[in-house]
DNA sequence: CATTTAAATTGACGTGCATCAAGAACGACG
DNA sequence: CGTCGTTCTTGATGCACGTCAATTTAAATG
């Protein structure tokens, strides 16, 4: 069953979980004025600085401005914002989505701690999409000219800044190979999969995710409504695939959700 | 009608026609051999080179290292192959596509001249997905450690570089949003309507297409059946807003196609 | 703790698109 | 020019998912 021992790694209350244990607290200092340290972040292996030497690491950390902390259902950035900045998620939790002229809307990611978003801004010089918390979070902000002057210099830098925009591309293919030819119950077994993929690599439980969004906005991101992602979720249960209490979710047999997504109905 | 007058702006017969005239039938040699030119390539204003000086021109030529022909039908990579180049299209027309371990593909694009392939290999080194030309096409290899050397070096460049993956993020958001949330109609008008901008701005004509790929393809790229697709072409046949023959379409109302896309059936 | 509001579940029913199948139109090629 | 294989069209039927609606449950607020 899901209980809610909050001693537990899987940490289902409700602030600020999905990121690594960060340091912020045991400095203790307005978020401003702390120096920014990449070479003291627990995210340093998923982050900005991926496969840095020490001599690099110490550059980049020119890259990173500052921090900035947001609430719960704000936006960091919404669609027109002039584009200034990357940011590299440091605790909490993010959704981005896309509006059409006529007002349907789109999610087109969730986004964790270790990740980082803005790259649409580049193009037009404005954001062409929201990125909404989903629970309050905490950003590095990184302007985008100090990356482009830094990654001329740190050339692991510049490759780092490539891999992280071409593995954004390749993320959305798969979405787009989700979308395009998947039924139900094989979108929400790849979301689910995915999501406890990546908690796991940031050191959280492989089978227990609380999830931060709702089935609307699941909804959304798979291209299904809300009542039908809640019949999926009962259908797995049923199964005896998960165990779902509200937004607790447990993984009882990752094989079958594997298999769900695989080979089962494309006959 | 649609006439098949080949003097029409629209070539609609069958051979690499969805490239602004290029210039290698001048020059006349074999393809590996002639130096790159950038310069002289009417492409310019949308490819590579956009909104370098001429001086930053003479550079990035470097960083073209030869051409290449791909008959149609043939791949210029595929799933899996290692990753050395991006390639800027010269002349011809091609689909990129993903598959899933069990074998449902996915097109996630189609690409025409002055459009650069290949950044989904960026991050792991190797390829994810096949790009397929549907005509003989020709492109220009650009090995990408010369692209990250030189992008070192000339500012604009690498300020096009960052802008070219951030398009594409936008335009798989925006395909994502249509896979998401829109009407079988609401797709093709979409997609009728974007492979005609595109076109318009490399010189044809903004009121007929002559399609490269099968309704098959459409359909594998806007998640729908060859059958619904054909279907919903005569639809707007019938409604009066194109013209079908074959791969040939004319639009005849591109208002009401807008209309289609945008406020129509969200309410 | 009481009250309100938002989120989730479940059922009944409708529909948009997939599926299955047959035939027509076209292009490739000997 | 006729034959073959591919692509496209169109119809008949079915089903997965959307829509509408009623409760239940949890979270937010004072």
């Amino acid at each position: 069953m899901l209980d809610n021992d909050p001693s537990s790694t899987v940490c289902p209350n409700g602030h600020s979980h999905h990121a690594i244990k960060a340091d912020s607290k045991v400095i203790g200092i307005a978020a401003q004025s702390i120096k920014v340290a990449c070479s003291n972040c627990n995210l340093r292996e998923l982050c900005m600085p991926m496969g840095l030497t020490s001599a690099e690491l110490d550059r980049i950390e020119d890259a990173v401005a500052s921090r900035r902390k947001i609430k719960r259902g704000t936006m960091l950035f919404r669609n027109g914002d002039k584009f200034t900045s990357l940011y590299a998620i440091r605790t909490g939790f993010f959704k981005t989505c896309v509006a059409s002229e006529d007002g349907r809307d789109q999610v087109t990611g969730f986004q964790m701690a270790g990740e980082v978003i803005g790259l649409d801004g580049i193009v037009n010089d404005n954001h062409t999409c929201d990125a909404v918390a989903l629970e309050d979070a905490e950003v590095c902000v990184m302007p985008f000219d100090r990356i482009e002057e830094l990654s001329r210099e740190v050339n692991a830098l510049q490759r780092h800044v490539h891999k992280i925009m071409s593995r954004e591309i390749v993320r959305e293919n798969g979405v787009m190979l989700l979308l395009g030819s998947m039924r139900a119950e094989e979108r929400l077994a790849a979301f689910l999969l995915n999501l406890v993929q990546r908690l796991h690599a940031r050191g959280f439980s492989q089978s227990e995710v609380v999830l931060r969004m709702t089935r609307e906005e699941i909804g959304s991101y798979l291209g299904l409504k809300l009542e039908t992602v809640s019949r999926t979720f009962s259908k797995f249960v049923d199964d005896g695939m998960i165990e779902v209490k509200q937004r607790h979710v447990r993984i009882l047999n990752s094989e079958a959700l594997h298999e769900i997504v695989n080979s089962k109905s494309s006959l």
